[in-house]
DNA sequence: TGAGTTGACATACGCATCGTATGCGACTAT
DNA sequence: ATAGTCGCATACGATGCGTATGTCAACTCA
C-alpha cells in the first residue's frame, strides 16, 4: 500500500509548486522569478504550472491568498483574546504591523499583489485582513463606541495605514526603534475613530 | 535661427519619451508597456532609451519622480490656502484622496512604483507627498496641536491611509458616493492626533 | 576653416522568458 | 482488453530586455 492515488500526487505537486514559489516570490520579487527554475527546483516543469495554477499570474494570485490567509487568521487569535470589542481592533491593527514585518508579506502582498492582481479589494480572496477589521468595526459603530462612518470606509483606511506603518518600519534604518513609534502612531489615529471622548 | 541646439533637441527627445512612458505605464501597466512600441511611438528607438534614462527602471524612476511632484505641488498649493496650520494638513490629505483618483497616480505612484522601485521612503525623490506632511506635522507638534508623536510614522501612516482611501474609492462601484465616506472616515482617523479635545 | 573629438542615437546580436501546442505514459471505466 | 482521460513533459514560436558596436551630426580648437 505504498502506491499514492493519482489526487495525492496531485496535491503534492500543487504543494510543491506554492511552496516553492512563496519562497521565490519573497526573495527575487515575482517579475525576476523565472518559472523555469522554480519549477525545476521542485523536480517539475512548467507543464504542471500551467496545468495547475493557469499562468504565472494565476500562481501569484494562490500564493497571495495563502499568505494572506494565514495573516487573518493569526490576527483574529490575537484580537480574539481580547474581551473588549475595541481593544481587539486596536490589537489587530498592531498585530497587522507586526506581521507584515516578515518579506514574505511585504514583498507578495504589500507590493507584488497589489501591482499584478489588482487592487486587493477585487482580489477574490477579498483581502482577508480588510473584511475581519470592517465585521469588528461594523459592531462597534452598531455600539456607539465609534463613530458612525463608513464602515469598508474606515477599515480599508485603518489597514491601510498600518500596513503602511510596517513597510515604513520594515525600510527604516532601525526597525527596532522604529515599530513602537509606528505603533503609537497607530493608535493615536484610531483613537480618533471614537465617538466618546 | 531655426536650429536647435544639440542640448535642446536632447531634452526634447527626453521629454517625448518621458511623455510617452506616463501615457502607457498609466495605461497598460509597467511591466505591460514595450520599450519598442514606446519609443518608436515617438519616433526614436531604444537606443534613445538607453541613452538618456539607463533602463526600464530608470524611466520609470523618471516617470514617477515626475508624477509624485505634480501632486506634491497641487496639494501644497491646496494647504496653503489655510491660515490654520492643522486646517492645511486637512486639506492636504483630502488633496491626496482626490488627487490620486487619477488613474496615472493610481497605476504608476502606487503600484507599480513601490513593486518596482522599493518602499517609497527610499526613493530619490524621496515621495514628496510624504515629506510635505512631514514638515507639517513637525511644526504642529512644535506648537503642542498634535500629540507628540514621531513625526516620521505619523507622516507616514496619514498619507497611506489618504492614499488607501484613494484606491478604495477608485476600486469601488458608486466612487461618487465613496468619496465622501472616505473623507469622512479620514478626517475622523486624524483627529486622533490632536493634543487637545 | 578644417581636422579631430565627442556625444546622441540607431542597429544588431545574444539571452532569457512566457504561453501554447503537442506528445506520452499512467490510470480508469466499461 | 481497450478506449478514453488526466497529469505532466517536451517542443516551438514569439517577445522583450540589455549591451556591444556602428554612424553621423555637432562642437572644439588650432
Amino acid at each position: 500500500m505504498s502506491g499514492k492515488s493519482r489526487a495525492e500526487t496531485m496535491e503534492e505537486n500543487r504543494a510543491k509548486i506554492l511552496s516553492a514559489a512563496r519562497k521565490t516570490f519573497a526573495e527575487k520579487g515575482f517579475a525576476a522569478a523565472s518559472m523555469d527554475e522554480l519549477t525545476a527546483d521542485v523536480g517539475l516543469t512548467r507543464g504542471a504550472l500551467y496545468h495547475n495554477f493557469g499562468d504565472k499570474k494565476g500562481l501569484l494570485a494562490a500564493v497571495v491568498a495563502q499568505v494572506d490567509g494565514e495573516m487573518a487568521a493569526r490576527a483574529l487569535a490575537i484580537g480574539v483574546r481580547h474581551e473588549n470589542e475595541w481593544d481587539a481592533l486596536l490589537a489587530e491593527g498592531i498585530a497587522y504591523i507586526e506581521l507584515a514585518q516578515e518579506p514574505e508579506v511585504q514583498r507578495i502582498v504589500l507590493l507584488d499583489g497589489p501591482a499584478y492582481l489588482g487592487d486587493p479589494s477585487q482580489w477574490p480572496s477579498q483581502d482577508a485582513c480588510l473584511q475581519l477589521t470592517e465585521r469588528t468595526l461594523t459592531r462597534l459603530i452598531a455600539d456607539g463606541v465609534v463613530k458612525p462612518v463608513d464602515a469598508g470606509a474606515a477599515a480599508r483606511l485603518l489597514t491601510g495605514a498600518a500596513l503602511n506603518a510596517a513597510s515604513w518600519v520594515a525600510a527604516s534604518k532601525d526597525p527596532a526603534t522604529a515599530l513602537p513609534q509606528a505603533i503609537e502612531s497607530f493608535e493615536a489615529l484610531a483613537t480618533g475613530l471614537l465617538a466618546k471622548r
